[in-house]
Parts: structure tokens; sequence; C-alpha cells
DNA sequence: GTTTTTTTTGCATTTTTGTGCCGTAAAAAT
DNA sequence: ATTTTTACGGCACAAAAATGCAAAAAAAAC
């Protein structure tokens, strides 16, 4: 058998059922294992398939990170995701919300930090799920059209058989003296929930969110442990929330 | 023998099976091994065909496989997509599995069903979100890493206090003694728990999968309700299925 | 028809590539 | 912490490719 014909035929294993073994195509294949194990290193190098330890995975699986451009924001949201990922600690139990803001602090986590996430967001959930290292657990319940986050009773009941040591949410609107609020009454449930489930709360807000406020309050802001902006920590947009004990960073 | 014969001889060698050795040339054509590899060559440079080690492949077998970039064998998922989307009723209940082929699923479903889904999928649970009469309610748990799927003793538990009308299900592996096999026990136990929460199971299966087997057992045959395949219901293929009490579509 | 030139072919030699086996290192599993 | 599984480098052998050369065959020229 040629050595093209191994390639293909470890190719359609692979797109077939998503994953293969190499014990599974050396005797498939009548090889050795390391001929199959040199196999999937080239088709790897080839960018054909991925290899993993023991064998090889579909890039199909991996390769759906459609990332979306237009994030509104989106490099003040970095500069608030990486100071966000300054808290994280190796081996550390972590909770991340939904919004383009968490999703930017998801994607940026080290690949070798190992973490215990948890999210009630599907887009989180997917790009959490590509680093190596990252549990993740996803909080079932209905899915939430817009927001992409599961709601309702079963989600908050499953928050409240957790707690973790950071709890890193976005708000719609914040408010020195309000606090946190928005205008979707499942979503502030949520929220609640999750800040119960925090030993630390940590909120992730730009800084065009300050000073504003909306229907439903989600808690104040003493509630909140750290407050994350893009600002540097001293600037006056900040000076409302120095009265309050918390964290500026 | 003339050269130009001995190209056409091999061409159509090539065009056959798909594949030539070069010691075949030469001792079919009755030339020596290099006279071989030198039309070979000569072919190849011209594109009629690939040289590779030790032989020669077809151009469409390796265009063929690079093609299928995206989903293998995605026509005939779409075929099985279709046809398990005809059992979709309004305002029905259902629970759709992970998978490349269940996807497939997610994504035809008409825009104006009504429909709840169960899922345990991110993928699939971000693709039926798209749906605006769509209800999602995802099975939450930890996520499993390369199929993408929530599982463990969570996700089996909030299984069993659900009962769907159609549980559109997908293996890896299928075959009409063993039944259905995979080689990951955690989704293993899953699928088993999705097939007991279903009224009718329904599995979705390329034909390729057929008479194939791995270590772990889902459940045999006849706890299929019915079986989809993108194969005519009185294809010979399927005729070791028949036996069962398995509807065929 | 013969000679010359060019092309083709086969052979020997060297170089490269492919494959299996082994020992050890690294990673997972228990 | 120990055992099992998997990965990787080196080695050896075999198979195949490349190269150079010379003989044979075919084509062209005279």
């Amino acid at each position: 058998m040629l050595k093209e014909e191994r390639h293909q035929a470890i190719l359609s294993q692979v797109e077939l059922h998503n994953r293969v073994l190499l014990t599974d195509i050396a005797e498939k294949l009548d090889v050795s294992i390391d001929t199959a194990r040199r196999d999937v290193k080239e088709l790897d190098q080839e960018n054909k398939l991925r290899k993993v330890h023991g064998g090889a995975i579909s890039l199909g699986f991996t390769t759906n990170s459609t990332r979306n451009n237009n994030i509104y924001a989106l490099s003040q949201k970095i500069t608030i995701a990486e100071k966000a990922a300054s808290l994280l600690k190796n081996e550390g139990v972590v909770f991340i919300d939904g919004g383009t803001t968490c999703m930017e602090l998801a994607r940026i986590i080290p690949p070798n930090l190992k973490l215990t996430c948890f999210t009630l967001s599907l887009p989180v959930a997917m790009e959490l799920n590509t680093k190596p290292d990252v549990d993740v657990i996803f909080i079932g319940g209905k899915i939430s059209k817009d927001a992409q986050i599961a709601i309702g009773a079963n989600a908050t009941h499953a928050l409240s058989e957790i707690r973790v040591d950071y709890g890193f949410i976005g708000t719609g609107y914040v408010d020195a003296i309000e606090g946190l609020t928005d205008f979707d009454w499942d979503v502030v449930q949520l929220k609640k929930a999750v800040i119960k489930a925090s030993k630390k709360a940590v909120l992730l807000s730009i800084s065009q969110k300050l000073n504003s406020r909306h229907r439903y309050k989600t808690c104040d802001m003493n509630a909140i442990d750290t407050m994350i902006t893009e600002l540097s920590p001293d600037d006056d947009q900040l000076k409302l929330f120095r009265n309050n004990q918390v964290h500026l960073i």
C-alpha cells in the first residue's frame, strides 16, 4: 500500500468518525504503529488533521473560530480582558459570563493555564473549549435567543449549587449609586445568582457604560469586589466609584 | 511497444484503479523499472496523473479528498437530514445529538416550524438558536473537548427527567448484529440516556458507517425505532437491518 | 544504403526515502 | 506512586529515485 493511499484512508477515517486512534490505523492498514504515527504527523504538518495523544482528530472541530471582527470598542474590551486575565491563577475555578467583553477574556486565557470555568454562554463555552487545559462546565437551561445564554429557573438553581473563586460578569448599565442594572429581567435573575455563587464578583465594563442605568437592578456596587474598565484606576471618570469598597483595576 | 502506447496503458490503469505501482507497470508492459519510472514522470509533468513514491495515483483521487475540506460526505448528510426533518411536527419536542449529521438536521429545520429542542451539543445549540421559532434547551454539564457536547453524571441525570417525541442521534459505528457502538465511554453513557428519554430513537448514519463496530456498546439495533441513511430503504446494503424491527427511511 | 544524430532503453551506482524495531522519555491512567 | 500507554530519536534494512553511462533503436541526413 502506497503512503499516499494510507494518507487518504486516514483522512477519510478522521472525517468520518471525527477521530481515529493510531492503533486502529495500524491494524486497519496493516502497518506498524510507527508508520501510522509518522503518517499522522505528516498530515498534521500539512494541516489536514490535528494530531493528539494516541490518535488524531478532525480539524472541523477546532477551526470553527468564526471571529466576529466588528465588535464595538474591541480594543478597549481587549484591554479589560487582559487586566481580568491577570487575576486568573493556575488550578482556579471561575465563572465567565456572556457578552463580548467576557468573550474576549475567554479568548485570551493563556493556553497552559489550568482552569475550571463555569459559564452560561454558548459562545464563551465554545471558545473556552478550544483551550486544552480548561475544564468547561456549561450550566444548562433554556437558551435566550439574543444573549445566547442559558436562563430560567434551572440555570439559577444550578448556580446556587456552585461556588467559584471569581465570577467575571458584564452588565448592561452601571452607576456608582444605582449599581448594576439591566433591562432583561431573566438576565438580572441570573446575574444575581452568579454574584451569590462567586467568592469575588469581578465586573468588566467599558467606561462608556459608566453612569448609566436601566429598569431592573442586579446589585449594588458594594456587591462587586473588583471593577475593571479600560481606564487607568486613577482616572477621573472613576472618582465616583472610589467611595465604594470596590477595587479598581 | 511504443512509448505512447505505454502511456495510454498506464493512464487507463490509473483511471481504473485510482493507483498503480511502478513494479506492476514494468512487469505488465515488459519494460524495466527505469522506463516505467520515466514514463510516469512524464505523465506527471503533463498533469495526467500524480507520481508518488512507488507508483502513481489518479488526480481525481487526491483532488477529491482535498475538496471536501468542510464536512466529509456532506451531500449524503444533507440527504439524511432532509429525511429526518420530514419527521418533525409543529409544536413537537425533540432531542438533537451532536455530530455533523445532526448538525445538518439542525441547520435545515424550516424557519416557521415551532419546536422545542433539547441538545447536549454546543454547535447544535448555536445553530438552533438562530431559528426564531425553536425553543432551545441545553442540557448542561462538563463539556467534552473534542465532541463539544456536555457529558457526565449531571447531563445523564438531566436527561432522565425529560421525555421527547423523537431523539435524533448519531453514532460512531453501527452494525446489524452488534448494534450501535462507540469508543468513548462517556459518550456511550449519554447516548443510552438519550435513547431512554426518547419515545422514538432515530438513528442518523451515513452508509459508510454500516457494518462497523467498536469498543463500547450503546444499544442493540432494536432499541432504535427508525434508521435513516442516505440510501433508499430497499437498498441492498441495508438488507441485514431488515431483520430487526427498525423502520428504514 | 550508409552514416550521423538523436532518442530511447537498460544497467550499475549513489542518494534518498520508507518502514520496522528498539530503547528511552514523556504522558496518561490507575 | 506505580503501571501502562504513547511519543520520539536512532539505527538498520529495504525499496525507490536520481544519476551517469553505454548500448540499442529510431530518425534524420547525406
